[in-house]
RNA sequence: GGCGCGUUGGUCAAGGGGUUAAGACGCCUCCCUUUCACGGAGGAAUCACGGGUUCGAUUCCCGUACGUGCUACCA
């Protein structure tokens, strides 16, 4: 017997990996690292007309950057290959044909048209919805309703047709989720679900059920629109494998957005990304920007994913990954759905970048500078940098706005600020600090801003007037840290060069 | 419509028979700073409703309402 923790994660390659995605992921990986157990990724791909190509290539990159490192069998083979499940087709047909040949399961042979034909003919106002089960299924063309020798026929002659879970009249079903406790349904009231499809190819239903029982998966989670379809599952374990095998379910509280379960679309309508990174549909060519992209950490997307849903009972909000795997309990998972929020999620990444050191930050902010092609020679200068605006940065993206004038000299001033301020008197004042400045062997802060007041003083002008003008000439705008300091960051000739340059820009 | 799941401020949420019902995001005011932030000090804002049980219910039970999910040869 598997004693042996081991959860799984079946991303559908079918679309990019959202937010839902990344955290059911990432509360397996953490029950499995909490408990030393294996985490397993099984890639789904029931549906071929909706597969799509290096998808699955995509959702480990995602994993990978989200710092979660899953074993990559699925890639390229293991212990449990072949993964995808149109490789696994004689399997599931062979669990698929041991339920028919138990009664568990039947074929039914009805076309498309004959069952929106059903479909349409039972419609009502109480039952907008008619399902596929047992009131009908001996009206319907299956081998519980026909003949053996007319059955055989169809069969021989190679019918289209699919494997159906016969469910049974009055039982309850029930069964203790970890999250919602006891949960339970009525057997009558859930429809014949297709377990093998025409095509060959299985349905979820039939494939997480033989795949958590091949994989030895001990414990899964999912999100909670699956609850529903719990009761057909639970019926495929006891037919199969026996209900004592059957893993430990953690149905997750949805993601919602702004109108119900947070859907691909609601970043586009909403303008906040979805997707973990950069997402391209294969159909559209459409591209989705993800995180990562916008300019969030992965230490603080997988940080405000962890809490949304779940928190460890303190007032603690700030979880690296280590503390999760520590501090993760699936018990104090929520029951209730959470609606996203994109603020908060912002916060998350200004904390991190706060929380982080220069060095984790460095590579990162170097890309975006350089992506926004400003040039880094002098590293020390890129460290210091960081050290000076990170603290004032939500997004990664906000590394170029912060930082980018210590790189270059301003190339437009916020005229509005400087025009009613700017005089004759003011000018002469810049001319001589030029000129002093110049003289100043020991070019820090604390003599710069001596210099500065002792000239202002002397000149009798504010100095704080003064201070808003020279950060205009050194920055461009009124943002950024103290401005000596960004006049020693720069150095004593830059200096002087950007206040040449702008009082001759503002004397026009 | 049926079935499942849920319901503490605008959002994320702690708490769980007796509390001034934590904290965070966002918002507002003030301080700091003659920049933008950070930071600091305050503020407005919540137990969906109705019945029980109880000396006492936000907390337990039952209804109702509302939300949400499923109701496909999608996952």
């Amino acid at each position: 017997m598997n004693s042996k923790v081991r959860v799984r994660f079946a991303p559908s390659p079918t679309g990019g990996l959202h937010l839902g995605g990344v955290r059911t992921v990432l509360y397996n990986y953490l029950f499995a690292r909490k408990h030393g157990g294996d985490f397993v990724v099984r890639i789904e791909d029931t549906d071929q007309t909706r597969y799509v190509e290096g998808a699955e290539k995509y959702i480990f990159e995602c994993l990978k950057w989200c710092g979660i490192e899953p074993d990559e069998s699925p890639l390229h083979g293991g212990e449990f290959a072949p993964y995808r499940q149109s490789e696994r087709k004689p399997i599931y047909r062979e669990y698929a044909e041991k339920l028919v040949n138990e009664g568990f399961a039947y074929y039914a042979f009805d076309t498309p048209e004959e069952l929106e034909k059903m479909r349409s003919e039972n419609k009502t106002t109480e039952n907008p919805s008619p399902q596929y089960d047992g009131k009908v299924r001996m009206q319907m063309k299956n081998s519980l309703s026909l003949p053996a020798d007319k059955v055989k026929k169809l069969l021989d002659e190679g019918t289209r047709h699919v494997i159906r879970i016969k469910m049974p009249a009055n039982e309850t079903i029930s069964f203790t989720d970890m999250i919602h406790h006891e949960v339970s349904f009525e057997s009558s009231l859930v429809d014949d679900k297709v377990l093998l499809k025409a095509d060959g190819m299985p349905t979820y239903h039939l494939a997480v059920v033989v795949d958590d029982y091949l994989m030895k998966i001990t414990h899964a989670f999912r999100g909670e629109e699956w609850l529903s379809s719990a009761p057909v599952h639970i019926m495929l374990w006891k037919y199969l494998f026996g209900l004592e095998k059957m893993p430990q379910w953690a149905h997750l509280p949805l993601i919602m957005g702004p109108s119900g379960k947070l859907s691909k679309r609601d970043g586009a309508k909403y303008g906040f990304p979805v997707f973990a990174m950069n997402w391209t549909d294969s159909k559209t060519n459409e591209l989705t920007e993800g995180f990562k992209e916008k300019g969030f950490l992965p230490e603080a997307f997988i940080n405000l994913l962890a809490v949304l849903g779940w928190n460890d009972g303190t007032e603690q909000e700030l979880f690296s990954m280590d503390e999760l795997i520590e501090k993760f309990s699936i018990e104090r998972v929520h029951k209730a759905g959470a609606k996203f929020d994109f603020e908060k999620a912002k916060w998350f990444n200004h904390e991190w970048i706060k929380k982080l050191k220069v060095n984790s930050l460095k590579f990162k902010v170097k890309d975006v500078l350089e992506a926004a092609g400003i040039q880094i020679a002098d590293e020390l200068l890129l460290e210091k940098v960081i050290e000076l605006v990170k603290d004032r940065c939500t997004l990664m993206s906000d590394f170029y706005e912060q930082g980018k004038f210590f790189f270059v000299s301003p190339a437009t001033y916020d005229e509005a600020s400087v025009k009613p301020k700017w005089d004759e008197a003011k000018k002469i004042y810049f001319e001589e600090l030029a000129v002093k400045l110049n003289t100043e062997l020991n070019f820090t802060v604390e003599n710069i801003e001596l210099i500065f007041k002792e000239l202002a003083i002397e000149k009798n002008i504010k100095p704080g007037e003064l201070q808003m003008l020279l950060r205009v000439m050194l920055v461009g705008s009124k943002i950024g840290p103290g401005v000596f300091v960004i006049a020693e960051t720069i150095g004593k000739e830059e200096t002087i060069r950007r206040i040449a340059k702008a009082i001759e820009f503002f004397s026009q």
